[in-house]
RNA sequence: GGGGGUGUAGCUCAGUGGUAGAGCAUCUGCCUUUUAAGCAGAUGGUCGAUGGUUCGAUCCCAUCCACCCUCACCA
């Protein structure tokens, strides 16, 4: 985290306390320090450096019949998560990232002292089996183990068998063990990437190329948004994680470079709730020579395969919702969806009339400066929550879009959409403004409602302004909310949900009087 | 920021104005095809923190901390 209070010299505060480890020392853990120790006795490396597995769990059970015909030797490796003793015979099941395995150790096929050492291991250890395998009398298939090896001692028991981690707070914080117990957070993270790599596969077979361009930015700028700051102490000089990638991006396309895209981070200092974390990721793209209609259709394309990659089709469910990508998304502009709403047509309208519909309209209509954020109050207010099925919403007013093209058609709008899908806003385009006289004016609007209190306006960037100078084709951008797609994809409620790792506050210390924790 | 809720064993949760309980996990026995294995026994907690009321607080009150839900604001 940044902090603009602290001084550019201080050194960054030490999170661990190493005389008070966060993870107590308990009794089960002393156990388990306890066994490690018994098996280096033994000669028997707790932490061994490799091991040669034959086949992925998934693997050896999609051949069962045949390996059992063969008697094939297998050798998995996975992780301990049931155990069931039976005298002189124990099963276990075994997990790897591909499924679960029940095994099966016989006092008369590893040994007595292998044997004991089995019954010593713990729920979580990791240990890797050679055995063939067969069918129990219930039925299930089962490895029948001629030896084993520890791969690795687990030292800190895992969360309940059965109930695994309820507590949202310890699940974020303790991914990993969130990830060991609950199959279905992982298969949530395995669709995320999927759904990455189509993006990528997509944008690789129409020569996008994928770039890299500055997370630390003097400026900040490319979206309506409060940035974090930060100091570089060599350079004396603050910097910003980035908003957006945009404005570097089009710089490139200024360069040259007629298609390129960026699968990003970006760093936002605003709220926290199921839809917004302060980082996170983005993929923005840039074509020139097109424009925003062009760029509906790439969505539309984009978004068809990701999804027939995931569903095998077009239809989803995401919460109450069937979404369906098979008919061609609708559009609309914001103008004709406020009037489609409410029957007001805020077109004709100056910015004292639009003011008082809003105010007839119950609208809080503090912070709305211009006729643009009027507008978009009308849209948010009453066509938004309403978007169901994918809908793009057109034609932006021009004050809150200061980087898309002026409307071909209509000086007071912009060719910008947006696109939502069950009330998600997934997708923002434009025809990229390239006009660099335009965009001055532009910057210097913002930078007037910049002072009048609007802190999300944009900086004034003289040197994106120099670029379009030089020429930036006629251009189509886009940015893709990814972190919303994969909410949308997969039936997630809660980004927290898509994140490995979402935003928390510190763990929570204990507040005695030993450390000033009041800063 | 407003409203509502939660915080008790490693995990999931009961509970009471007289300093605590269950299931799972752990430890010790018994059990060679079980499967949320079973049976018998045992260990384990400054009951989120700090103050107050009280003879006595995990319980009542106040403040604080953390988290969850929700509204508002923003992406």
């Amino acid at each position: 985290m940044t902090d603009q209070n602290k001084k550019p010299d201080d050194k960054p505060e030490r999170q661990e306390r190493p005389d008070k480890p966060q993870i107590p020392i308990g009794q089960l853990i002393k156990t388990r320090i306890e066994k490690v120790a018994v098996l280096r006795e033994k000669g028997i490396n707790p932490y061994p450096y490799r091991y040669d597995r034959s086949h992925k769990i998934a693997e050896a059970l999609e051949n069962f019949d045949k390996f059992v015909a063969d008697e094939t030797e297998v050798k998995l490796a996975g992780r301990i998560m049931l155990k069931r003793k039976m005298g002189k015979a124990i099963f276990a099941d075994i997990h790897d990232m591909t499924g679960r395995v029940q095994i099966y150790i016989k006092i008369d096929n590893v040994g007595k002292p292998e044997f004991k050492i089995f019954d010593k291991l713990d729920l979580g250890d990791i240990i890797g089996v050679t055995g063939t395998l067969f069918t129990t009398q219930t039925g299930e298939q089962t490895v029948m183990v001629s030896t084993f090896e520890i791969l690795c001692k687990s030292i800190h028991p895992l969360p309940d068998k059965h109930a695994g981690l309820v507590d949202k707070d310890i699940r974020y914080r303790r991914r990993y063990a969130d990830l060991i117990v609950h199959p279905e957070v992982r298969e949530t993270f395995i669709k995320r990437s999927q759904i990455i790599r189509s993006i990528r596969d997509f944008l690789n077979d129409r020569d996008f190329l994928e770039v890299e361009t500055p997370i630390l930015q003097p400026l900040y700028g490319g979206a309506m948004a409060k940035p974090f700051k930060t100091f570089h102490n060599r350079l004396h000089m603050d910097l910003y994680l980035r908003v957006a990638d945009e404005l570097y991006l089009k710089r490139l396309i200024v360069g040259g470079f007629d298609k390129v895209w960026e699968y990003c981070k970006d760093f936002r200092n605003e709220g926290m709730d199921r839809l917004h974390n302060p980082e996170f990721s983005m993929m923005e793209l840039y074509w020139a020579y097109a424009d925003y209609n062009d760029i509906m259709a790439l969505v539309q394309d984009l978004l068809r395969t990701a999804a027939k990659k995931l569903h095998g089709g077009y239809k989803f469910k995401f919460e109450e919702h069937e979404i369906d990508f098979e008919p061609d998304f609708k559009q609309i502009s914001m103008i004709d969806a406020v009037k489609e709403a409410i029957g007001l047509d805020l077109l004709p309208l100056d910015y004292e009339q639009s003011i008082e519909e809003a105010k007839k309209a119950e609208i809080n209509t503090e912070g709305l400066i211009n006729w643009g954020k009027v507008v978009e109050a009308f849209f948010e207010r009453f066509v938004e929550p309403h978007l169901v099925q994918p809908t793009y919403i057109k034609d932006f007013p021009q004050e809150i879009s200061p980087l898309a093209k002026v409307h071909r058609d209509n000086p007071r709008l912009t060719e910008r959409f947006e696109l939502f899908i069950a009330g998600l806003e997934m997708a923002n385009a434009f025809s990229e403004l390239n006009d660099p006289e335009d965009q001055l004016k532009r910057f210097k609007d913002q930078v007037k409602a910049g002072r009048a209190g609007d802190d999300e306006a944009h900086q004034f960037d003289e040197d994106y302004i120099r670029a379009l100078q030089h020429g930036m084709p006629p251009t189509g951008g886009l940015g893709i909310g990814i972190d919303r797609l994969v909410m949308l994809l997969t039936d997630t409620h809660s980004i927290q949900d898509v994140l490995f790792f979402p935003q928390m506050k510190p763990e929570g210390q204990k507040s005695d009087s030993d450390t000033g924790t009041k800063d």
